[in-house]
DNA sequence: CCCCAGATTATTGTATACAAATTATATCGG
DNA sequence: CCGATATAATTTGTATACAATAATCTGGGG
Protein backbone atom coordinates (compact mmCIF):
# COMPACT_ATOMS: atom_id res chain seq x y z
CA UNK A 1 0.00 0.00 0.00
CA UNK A 2 0.92 3.87 -0.53
CA UNK A 3 3.08 5.42 1.90
CA UNK A 4 1.10 7.85 4.34
CA UNK A 5 -1.96 5.06 4.62
CA UNK A 6 0.98 2.42 5.55
CA UNK A 7 2.81 4.79 7.73
CA UNK A 8 -0.73 5.67 9.65
CA UNK A 9 -1.42 2.00 10.11
CA UNK A 10 2.10 1.09 11.94
CA UNK A 11 1.53 4.40 13.56
CA UNK A 12 -1.61 3.91 15.10
CA UNK A 13 -1.08 -0.12 15.84
CA UNK A 14 2.11 0.84 17.81
CA UNK A 15 0.01 3.33 19.37
CA UNK A 16 -2.14 0.72 20.21
CA UNK A 17 0.73 -1.95 21.06
CA UNK A 18 2.17 -0.13 23.23
CA UNK A 19 -0.38 0.79 25.21
CA UNK A 20 -0.83 4.50 24.68
CA UNK A 21 -3.96 4.11 23.80
CA UNK A 22 -5.21 1.92 26.19
CA UNK A 23 -7.77 -0.37 25.52
CA UNK A 24 -11.71 1.68 25.23
CA UNK A 25 -9.96 4.53 24.61
CA UNK A 26 -11.32 6.63 21.64
CA UNK A 27 -9.76 7.23 18.30
CA UNK A 28 -10.53 9.98 16.30
CA UNK A 29 -9.25 10.87 12.99
CA UNK A 30 -8.44 14.21 13.40
CA UNK A 31 -6.26 13.78 16.24
CA UNK A 32 -3.94 10.29 14.80
CA UNK A 33 -3.75 12.82 11.45
CA UNK A 34 -1.99 15.02 13.69
CA UNK A 35 0.05 12.72 15.28
CA UNK A 36 0.98 11.12 12.13
CA UNK A 37 1.56 14.01 9.97
CA UNK A 38 -0.55 13.11 7.48
CA UNK A 39 -4.34 14.32 6.39
CA UNK A 40 -7.48 12.15 7.57
CA UNK A 41 -7.50 10.03 4.45
CA UNK A 42 -4.80 7.79 4.83
CA UNK A 43 -6.06 7.59 8.76
CA UNK A 44 -9.43 6.40 7.11
CA UNK A 45 -7.60 3.75 5.70
CA UNK A 46 -5.66 2.70 8.78
CA UNK A 47 -8.46 2.42 11.07
CA UNK A 48 -10.39 0.34 8.44
CA UNK A 49 -7.49 -2.16 8.30
CA UNK A 50 -7.24 -2.03 12.15
CA UNK A 51 -10.78 -2.56 12.27
CA UNK A 52 -10.94 -5.49 10.32
CA UNK A 53 -7.60 -7.00 12.11
CA UNK A 54 -9.96 -6.35 15.20
CA UNK A 55 -7.05 -3.76 16.89
CA UNK A 56 -9.92 -1.25 16.57
CA UNK A 57 -13.50 -1.48 17.38
CA UNK A 58 -16.83 1.12 16.40
CA UNK A 59 -19.26 2.55 18.38
CA UNK A 60 -22.90 2.08 17.05
CA UNK A 61 -22.25 5.49 15.64
CA UNK A 62 -19.23 4.25 13.81
CA UNK A 63 -16.78 6.22 15.75
CA UNK A 64 -13.34 4.32 16.49
CA UNK A 65 -11.90 2.60 20.03
CA UNK A 66 -9.39 0.86 20.97
CA UNK A 67 -10.78 -2.66 21.56
CA UNK A 68 -10.50 -4.37 24.65
CA UNK A 69 -9.48 -8.03 24.31
CA UNK A 70 -10.95 -10.01 27.52
CA UNK A 71 -9.51 -13.69 28.18
CA UNK A 72 -11.94 -15.46 26.28
CA UNK A 73 -11.08 -13.26 23.08
CA UNK A 74 -7.18 -14.70 23.47
CA UNK A 75 -8.26 -17.89 24.54
CA UNK A 76 -10.90 -18.19 21.05
CA UNK A 77 -8.09 -16.48 18.83
CA UNK A 78 -5.48 -19.09 20.03
CA UNK A 79 -8.01 -21.77 19.13
CA UNK A 80 -8.81 -20.35 15.74
CA UNK A 81 -5.02 -19.48 14.95
CA UNK A 82 -4.39 -23.74 16.24
CA UNK A 83 -7.21 -24.65 14.10
CA UNK A 84 -6.37 -22.44 10.78
CA UNK A 85 -2.51 -22.13 11.11
CA UNK A 86 -2.76 -26.12 11.55
CA UNK A 87 -4.43 -26.63 8.45
CA UNK A 88 -2.34 -24.74 6.55
CA UNK A 89 0.65 -27.37 7.81
CA UNK A 90 -1.45 -29.76 6.38
CA UNK A 91 -2.05 -28.12 2.94
CA UNK A 92 1.85 -27.36 3.10
CA UNK A 93 3.16 -30.80 3.94
CA UNK A 94 1.85 -32.27 0.35
CA UNK A 95 2.61 -29.05 -1.42
CA UNK A 96 6.00 -27.55 -0.11
CA UNK A 97 8.76 -27.99 -2.67
CA UNK A 98 12.39 -28.72 -2.12
CA UNK A 99 13.50 -25.56 -2.08
CA UNK A 100 11.21 -24.07 0.06
CA UNK A 101 11.74 -27.03 2.42
CA UNK A 102 15.38 -26.02 2.40
CA UNK A 103 14.76 -22.63 3.53
CA UNK A 104 12.36 -23.53 6.24
CA UNK A 105 15.66 -25.96 7.40
CA UNK A 106 17.64 -22.87 7.23
CA UNK A 107 15.60 -20.32 9.27
CA UNK A 108 14.67 -23.20 11.79
CA UNK A 109 19.22 -23.47 12.24
CA UNK A 110 18.83 -20.02 12.64
CA UNK A 111 16.58 -20.43 15.52
CA UNK A 112 18.43 -22.83 16.71
CA UNK A 113 21.67 -21.15 17.08
CA UNK A 114 20.05 -17.99 18.49
CA UNK A 115 18.22 -20.34 21.48
CA UNK A 116 21.56 -21.92 21.86
CA UNK A 117 23.22 -19.19 22.86
CA UNK A 118 24.56 -18.55 26.56
CA UNK A 119 21.40 -15.73 26.92
CA UNK A 120 19.30 -16.78 24.41
CA UNK A 121 18.66 -13.51 21.53
CA UNK A 122 14.70 -13.68 21.95
CA UNK A 123 14.77 -10.68 19.25
CA UNK A 124 16.45 -13.32 16.95
CA UNK A 125 13.99 -15.82 18.08
CA UNK A 126 10.66 -13.84 17.18
CA UNK A 127 12.01 -12.37 13.94
CA UNK A 128 12.96 -15.69 12.25
CA UNK A 129 10.30 -17.59 14.27
CA UNK A 130 7.94 -15.18 12.16
CA UNK A 131 9.43 -15.88 9.42
CA UNK A 132 9.06 -19.80 9.56
CA UNK A 133 5.23 -19.59 10.33
CA UNK A 134 4.86 -17.25 6.98
CA UNK A 135 6.75 -19.78 5.28
CA UNK A 136 4.02 -22.65 6.31
CA UNK A 137 1.39 -20.36 5.35
CA UNK A 138 2.93 -19.14 1.69
CA UNK A 139 3.45 -22.71 1.04
CA UNK A 140 0.03 -23.68 2.03
CA UNK A 141 -0.95 -21.80 -1.30
CA UNK A 142 -4.00 -20.43 -0.49
CA UNK A 143 -4.54 -16.49 -0.48
CA UNK A 144 -7.86 -16.74 2.04
CA UNK A 145 -6.51 -18.61 4.71
CA UNK A 146 -3.26 -16.21 4.46
CA UNK A 147 -5.24 -13.41 4.96
CA UNK A 148 -7.02 -14.93 7.60
CA UNK A 149 -4.17 -15.67 9.62
CA UNK A 150 -1.85 -12.76 8.97
CA UNK A 151 -5.61 -10.30 10.70
CA UNK A 152 -5.70 -13.67 13.53
CA UNK A 153 -1.97 -13.43 14.75
CA UNK A 154 -1.05 -10.76 16.92
CA UNK A 155 2.78 -10.42 17.19
CA UNK A 156 2.57 -8.30 20.33
CA UNK A 157 0.95 -11.74 21.81
CA UNK A 158 3.93 -14.18 20.52
CA UNK A 159 6.33 -11.74 22.26
CA UNK A 160 4.56 -11.71 25.26
CA UNK A 161 4.78 -15.59 25.27
CA UNK A 162 7.97 -16.02 23.98
CA UNK A 163 9.43 -13.21 26.82
CA UNK A 164 8.10 -15.59 29.09
CA UNK A 165 9.91 -18.99 27.65
CA UNK A 166 12.59 -19.78 29.40
CA UNK A 167 15.50 -21.61 27.03
CA UNK A 168 14.42 -25.17 27.58
CA UNK A 169 11.22 -23.67 26.04
CA UNK A 170 13.06 -22.19 23.19
CA UNK A 171 14.41 -25.32 22.57
CA UNK A 172 11.52 -26.95 22.56
CA UNK A 173 9.58 -24.45 20.60
CA UNK A 174 12.73 -24.72 17.70
CA UNK A 175 12.62 -29.07 18.40
CA UNK A 176 8.34 -28.44 16.90
CA UNK A 177 9.60 -26.78 14.21
CA UNK A 178 12.04 -29.32 13.29
CA UNK A 179 9.26 -31.93 13.58
CA UNK A 180 6.85 -29.59 11.72
CA UNK A 181 9.78 -30.08 8.63
CA UNK A 182 9.80 -33.75 9.42
CA UNK A 183 6.39 -34.07 8.80
CA UNK A 184 6.62 -31.65 5.35
CA UNK A 185 9.65 -33.60 4.40
CA UNK A 186 7.58 -37.09 4.82
CA UNK A 187 4.65 -35.05 2.92
CA UNK A 188 2.36 -36.29 5.95
CA UNK A 189 -0.22 -33.88 6.40
CA UNK A 190 -1.60 -34.98 9.56
CA UNK A 191 1.13 -35.58 10.93
CA UNK A 192 2.45 -31.86 9.99
CA UNK A 193 -1.43 -30.41 11.12
CA UNK A 194 -0.58 -32.37 14.97
CA UNK A 195 2.76 -31.12 15.17
CA UNK A 196 1.57 -27.24 14.33
CA UNK A 197 -1.90 -27.93 16.97
CA UNK A 198 0.30 -29.15 19.70
CA UNK A 199 2.71 -26.07 18.96
CA UNK A 200 0.25 -23.39 19.13
CA UNK A 201 -1.63 -24.79 21.53
CA UNK A 202 1.38 -24.99 24.06
CA UNK A 203 2.29 -21.63 23.00
CA UNK A 204 -1.63 -20.61 24.76
CA UNK A 205 -1.04 -21.98 27.60
CA UNK A 206 2.59 -20.73 27.91
CA UNK A 207 0.54 -17.18 27.41
CA UNK A 208 -2.17 -17.93 29.61
CA UNK A 209 0.46 -18.95 32.74
CA UNK A 210 2.70 -16.01 32.15
CA UNK A 211 -0.84 -13.42 32.19
CA UNK A 212 -2.58 -13.59 35.57
CA UNK A 213 -5.31 -11.70 34.76
CA UNK A 214 -6.17 -15.07 32.22
CA UNK A 215 -6.19 -17.02 35.77
CA UNK B 1 -21.32 1.49 7.75
CA UNK B 2 -22.65 4.92 5.70
CA UNK B 3 -25.12 5.10 2.93
CA UNK B 4 -22.83 5.71 -0.25
CA UNK B 5 -20.38 3.81 0.94
CA UNK B 6 -22.76 0.96 2.02
CA UNK B 7 -24.46 1.37 -1.60
CA UNK B 8 -21.24 1.41 -3.41
CA UNK B 9 -19.74 -1.60 -1.83
CA UNK B 10 -23.26 -3.48 -2.90
CA UNK B 11 -23.61 -2.01 -6.15
CA UNK B 12 -19.81 -3.14 -7.18
CA UNK B 13 -20.35 -6.77 -5.58
CA UNK B 14 -23.03 -7.27 -7.48
CA UNK B 15 -21.56 -6.15 -10.95
CA UNK B 16 -18.85 -9.14 -10.06
CA UNK B 17 -21.45 -11.30 -8.81
CA UNK B 18 -23.41 -11.37 -11.76
CA UNK B 19 -20.98 -11.38 -14.44
CA UNK B 20 -20.60 -7.99 -15.83
CA UNK B 21 -17.60 -7.09 -14.38
CA UNK B 22 -16.00 -10.75 -15.24
CA UNK B 23 -12.76 -12.49 -13.49
CA UNK B 24 -9.47 -10.46 -14.24
CA UNK B 25 -11.18 -7.79 -15.52
CA UNK B 26 -9.91 -4.00 -14.30
CA UNK B 27 -11.84 -2.09 -11.93
CA UNK B 28 -11.50 2.02 -11.76
CA UNK B 29 -12.50 4.06 -9.49
CA UNK B 30 -13.89 6.82 -11.91
CA UNK B 31 -15.90 4.36 -13.76
CA UNK B 32 -17.62 2.46 -11.05
CA UNK B 33 -17.71 5.91 -9.05
CA UNK B 34 -20.46 7.11 -12.11
CA UNK B 35 -21.79 3.60 -11.90
CA UNK B 36 -22.87 4.26 -8.54
CA UNK B 37 -23.47 7.40 -8.79
CA UNK B 38 -21.25 8.04 -5.74
CA UNK B 39 -18.13 10.24 -5.46
CA UNK B 40 -14.78 8.42 -5.57
CA UNK B 41 -14.06 8.18 -1.57
CA UNK B 42 -17.26 5.53 -0.83
CA UNK B 43 -15.91 3.73 -3.97
CA UNK B 44 -12.41 3.20 -2.42
CA UNK B 45 -13.54 2.13 0.85
CA UNK B 46 -16.16 -0.54 -0.76
CA UNK B 47 -13.06 -1.50 -2.65
CA UNK B 48 -10.55 -1.99 0.48
CA UNK B 49 -13.50 -4.38 1.54
CA UNK B 50 -14.09 -6.07 -1.21
CA UNK B 51 -10.36 -7.01 -1.40
CA UNK B 52 -10.35 -7.94 2.26
CA UNK B 53 -13.36 -10.18 1.03
CA UNK B 54 -11.32 -11.35 -2.17
CA UNK B 55 -13.47 -10.33 -4.33
CA UNK B 56 -11.06 -7.77 -5.90
CA UNK B 57 -6.93 -8.40 -5.67
CA UNK B 58 -4.54 -5.91 -6.87
CA UNK B 59 -1.87 -5.60 -9.62
CA UNK B 60 1.56 -4.69 -8.16
CA UNK B 61 0.57 -0.88 -8.85
CA UNK B 62 -2.52 -0.87 -6.46
CA UNK B 63 -4.85 -1.38 -9.07
CA UNK B 64 -8.41 -3.26 -9.13
CA UNK B 65 -9.14 -5.99 -10.29
CA UNK B 66 -12.23 -8.69 -9.93
CA UNK B 67 -10.50 -11.33 -9.10
CA UNK B 68 -10.66 -14.47 -10.23
CA UNK B 69 -11.32 -17.86 -8.52
CA UNK B 70 -10.34 -21.30 -9.51
CA UNK B 71 -11.69 -24.69 -8.48
CA UNK B 72 -9.12 -24.94 -5.40
CA UNK B 73 -10.40 -21.33 -4.12
CA UNK B 74 -13.76 -22.69 -4.10
CA UNK B 75 -12.93 -25.94 -2.46
CA UNK B 76 -10.85 -24.69 0.26
CA UNK B 77 -13.35 -21.92 0.86
CA UNK B 78 -15.69 -24.57 1.65
CA UNK B 79 -13.39 -26.66 3.78
CA UNK B 80 -12.78 -23.62 5.42
CA UNK B 81 -16.28 -22.79 5.84
CA UNK B 82 -16.60 -26.25 7.56
CA UNK B 83 -13.64 -26.01 9.79
CA UNK B 84 -15.02 -22.69 10.91
CA UNK B 85 -18.60 -22.84 10.88
CA UNK B 86 -18.26 -26.31 12.33
CA UNK B 87 -16.26 -24.63 14.87
CA UNK B 88 -19.01 -22.28 15.44
CA UNK B 89 -21.46 -24.83 15.91
CA UNK B 90 -19.37 -26.30 18.71
CA UNK B 91 -19.05 -23.51 20.53
CA UNK B 92 -22.61 -22.30 20.18
CA UNK B 93 -23.81 -25.77 21.84
CA UNK B 94 -22.49 -24.90 24.84
CA UNK B 95 -23.53 -21.11 24.78
CA UNK B 96 -27.15 -20.80 23.12
CA UNK B 97 -30.07 -20.14 25.48
CA UNK B 98 -33.53 -21.13 25.64
CA UNK B 99 -34.84 -18.09 23.46
CA UNK B 100 -32.64 -18.40 20.72
CA UNK B 101 -32.79 -22.22 20.61
CA UNK B 102 -36.55 -21.33 20.31
CA UNK B 103 -35.62 -19.05 17.27
CA UNK B 104 -33.69 -21.31 15.93
CA UNK B 105 -36.55 -23.75 16.05
CA UNK B 106 -38.99 -21.57 14.41
CA UNK B 107 -37.03 -20.41 12.14
CA UNK B 108 -36.03 -24.46 10.69
CA UNK B 109 -40.00 -24.51 10.86
CA UNK B 110 -40.43 -21.97 8.14
CA UNK B 111 -37.80 -23.94 6.35
CA UNK B 112 -39.36 -26.94 6.83
CA UNK B 113 -42.92 -25.59 5.70
CA UNK B 114 -41.02 -23.72 2.34
CA UNK B 115 -39.72 -27.25 1.57
CA UNK B 116 -42.88 -28.92 2.22
CA UNK B 117 -44.65 -27.16 -0.35
CA UNK B 118 -46.19 -28.66 -3.93
CA UNK B 119 -43.16 -26.35 -5.71
CA UNK B 120 -40.71 -25.31 -2.84
CA UNK B 121 -40.19 -22.15 -2.57
CA UNK B 122 -36.40 -21.61 -3.22
CA UNK B 123 -36.66 -18.12 -1.94
CA UNK B 124 -37.76 -18.64 1.32
CA UNK B 125 -35.36 -21.35 2.01
CA UNK B 126 -32.48 -19.27 1.23
CA UNK B 127 -33.30 -16.57 3.42
CA UNK B 128 -34.70 -18.66 6.25
CA UNK B 129 -30.99 -20.35 5.91
CA UNK B 130 -29.27 -18.16 5.84
CA UNK B 131 -30.82 -16.52 8.85
CA UNK B 132 -30.56 -19.98 10.62
CA UNK B 133 -26.88 -20.11 10.23
CA UNK B 134 -26.37 -16.50 11.61
CA UNK B 135 -28.09 -17.33 14.39
CA UNK B 136 -25.82 -19.89 14.80
CA UNK B 137 -22.43 -17.82 14.58
CA UNK B 138 -24.03 -15.43 16.42
CA UNK B 139 -25.17 -17.89 19.45
CA UNK B 140 -21.48 -18.91 18.97
CA UNK B 141 -20.79 -15.51 20.18
CA UNK B 142 -17.19 -14.97 18.70
CA UNK B 143 -16.95 -11.29 17.12
CA UNK B 144 -13.55 -12.04 15.56
CA UNK B 145 -15.11 -16.04 14.52
CA UNK B 146 -18.52 -14.14 13.17
CA UNK B 147 -16.17 -11.37 11.08
CA UNK B 148 -13.95 -14.38 9.67
CA UNK B 149 -16.86 -16.11 8.31
CA UNK B 150 -18.95 -13.59 6.85
CA UNK B 151 -15.77 -12.68 4.34
CA UNK B 152 -16.75 -16.67 3.53
CA UNK B 153 -20.14 -17.47 3.08
CA UNK B 154 -20.52 -16.77 -0.31
CA UNK B 155 -24.28 -16.05 -0.74
CA UNK B 156 -24.78 -17.03 -4.37
CA UNK B 157 -22.69 -19.88 -4.05
CA UNK B 158 -25.21 -21.14 -1.27
CA UNK B 159 -27.72 -19.96 -3.91
CA UNK B 160 -26.45 -22.25 -6.96
CA UNK B 161 -25.79 -24.53 -4.54
CA UNK B 162 -29.85 -24.44 -3.30
CA UNK B 163 -30.99 -24.10 -6.99
CA UNK B 164 -29.33 -27.47 -8.05
CA UNK B 165 -31.21 -29.30 -4.66
CA UNK B 166 -34.19 -31.13 -5.40
CA UNK B 167 -37.06 -31.75 -2.80
CA UNK B 168 -35.05 -34.70 -1.26
CA UNK B 169 -31.93 -32.66 -0.34
CA UNK B 170 -33.76 -29.85 0.49
CA UNK B 171 -35.46 -32.05 3.26
CA UNK B 172 -32.33 -33.51 4.05
CA UNK B 173 -30.91 -29.70 4.71
CA UNK B 174 -34.00 -29.06 7.09
CA UNK B 175 -33.53 -32.43 8.71
CA UNK B 176 -29.74 -31.41 9.22
CA UNK B 177 -30.67 -28.43 10.68
CA UNK B 178 -33.06 -30.21 13.09
CA UNK B 179 -30.20 -32.29 14.20
CA UNK B 180 -28.28 -29.56 14.82
CA UNK B 181 -30.57 -28.39 17.10
CA UNK B 182 -31.06 -31.25 19.10
CA UNK B 183 -27.40 -31.38 19.32
CA UNK B 184 -27.56 -27.83 20.40
CA UNK B 185 -30.43 -28.87 22.84
CA UNK B 186 -28.43 -31.84 24.37
CA UNK B 187 -25.49 -29.05 24.75
CA UNK B 188 -23.44 -31.68 23.12
CA UNK B 189 -20.68 -29.42 21.44
CA UNK B 190 -19.02 -32.18 19.44
CA UNK B 191 -22.02 -33.65 18.02
CA UNK B 192 -22.65 -30.32 17.19
CA UNK B 193 -19.49 -30.24 15.29
CA UNK B 194 -20.01 -32.98 13.57
CA UNK B 195 -23.92 -32.21 12.06
CA UNK B 196 -21.85 -29.06 10.72
CA UNK B 197 -19.21 -30.39 8.60
CA UNK B 198 -21.20 -32.76 7.30
CA UNK B 199 -23.50 -30.19 5.83
CA UNK B 200 -21.25 -27.78 4.36
CA UNK B 201 -18.95 -30.20 3.07
CA UNK B 202 -22.46 -31.97 1.49
CA UNK B 203 -22.96 -28.40 0.33
CA UNK B 204 -19.67 -28.65 -1.34
CA UNK B 205 -19.89 -31.57 -3.49
CA UNK B 206 -23.67 -30.73 -4.41
CA UNK B 207 -21.92 -27.28 -5.71
CA UNK B 208 -18.97 -29.15 -7.03
CA UNK B 209 -21.94 -31.97 -8.91
CA UNK B 210 -24.17 -28.74 -10.35
CA UNK B 211 -20.48 -26.85 -11.66
CA UNK B 212 -18.96 -28.43 -14.17
CA UNK B 213 -16.39 -26.69 -14.48
CA UNK B 214 -14.83 -27.68 -11.43
CA UNK B 215 -14.92 -31.10 -13.04
C1' DC C 1 -32.12 18.44 42.48
C1' DC C 2 -33.33 16.23 38.27
C1' DC C 3 -34.67 16.16 33.66
C1' DC C 4 -35.73 17.66 29.18
C1' DA C 5 -35.23 20.83 24.88
C1' DG C 6 -32.57 23.53 22.10
C1' DA C 7 -28.32 25.19 20.69
C1' DT C 8 -23.49 24.41 20.18
C1' DT C 9 -19.62 21.71 19.37
C1' DA C 10 -17.18 17.73 17.91
C1' DT C 11 -16.72 13.94 14.70
C1' DT C 12 -17.46 11.18 10.86
C1' DG C 13 -19.13 10.90 5.75
C1' DT C 14 -18.74 12.63 1.07
C1' DA C 15 -17.14 15.40 -2.71
C1' DT C 16 -13.64 17.60 -5.13
C1' DA C 17 -9.03 19.37 -6.31
C1' DC C 18 -4.46 18.46 -6.83
C1' DA C 19 -0.06 15.50 -6.62
C1' DA C 20 2.36 11.29 -7.68
C1' DA C 21 2.80 7.27 -10.08
C1' DT C 22 1.86 4.21 -13.71
C1' DT C 23 0.55 2.96 -18.34
C1' DA C 24 -0.24 3.96 -23.07
C1' DT C 25 1.08 6.39 -27.13
C1' DA C 26 3.64 8.79 -30.37
C1' DT C 27 7.91 10.11 -32.28
C1' DC C 28 12.57 9.47 -33.68
C1' DG C 29 16.73 6.80 -34.83
C1' DG C 30 18.53 2.61 -36.51
C1' DC D 1 9.84 -2.34 -39.63
C1' DC D 2 11.45 -2.55 -34.85
C1' DG D 3 12.95 -0.63 -30.59
C1' DA D 4 13.93 2.98 -27.34
C1' DT D 5 12.65 7.04 -25.33
C1' DA D 6 10.05 11.00 -24.31
C1' DT D 7 5.57 12.67 -23.80
C1' DA D 8 0.68 12.44 -22.97
C1' DA D 9 -3.19 10.17 -20.78
C1' DT D 10 -4.99 7.48 -17.24
C1' DT D 11 -5.27 6.09 -12.58
C1' DT D 12 -4.44 5.93 -7.83
C1' DG D 13 -2.88 8.60 -3.48
C1' DT D 14 -3.46 12.58 -0.52
C1' DA D 15 -5.24 16.89 1.14
C1' DT D 16 -8.88 19.88 2.03
C1' DA D 17 -13.61 21.80 2.10
C1' DC D 18 -18.18 21.05 3.05
C1' DA D 19 -22.32 18.25 4.65
C1' DA D 20 -24.58 15.23 7.84
C1' DT D 21 -24.86 13.26 12.14
C1' DA D 22 -24.01 12.41 16.89
C1' DA D 23 -22.42 14.03 21.47
C1' DT D 24 -22.19 17.70 24.76
C1' DC D 25 -23.35 21.78 27.01
C1' DT D 26 -26.67 25.20 28.71
C1' DG D 27 -30.69 27.00 30.50
C1' DG D 28 -35.29 26.70 32.06
C1' DG D 29 -39.11 24.24 34.12
C1' DG D 30 -40.93 20.94 37.25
Amino acid sequence: MSKASDHAYAEIRSLILSGNAPPGSSLTEVGLAEICGVSRTPVREALRRLETELYVVRSESQRPFVADWNSDDIGEMFTLRAMLEAHAAARAATRITPETLATLRACNARIAAAVAMADPDVTTFLAENRQFHDIIISAASSPRLASILTALVEQPVVRRTAARYGRTELERSAHEHGELIQACAARDAEWARAVMTGHIRRAYHAFSAATPSLS
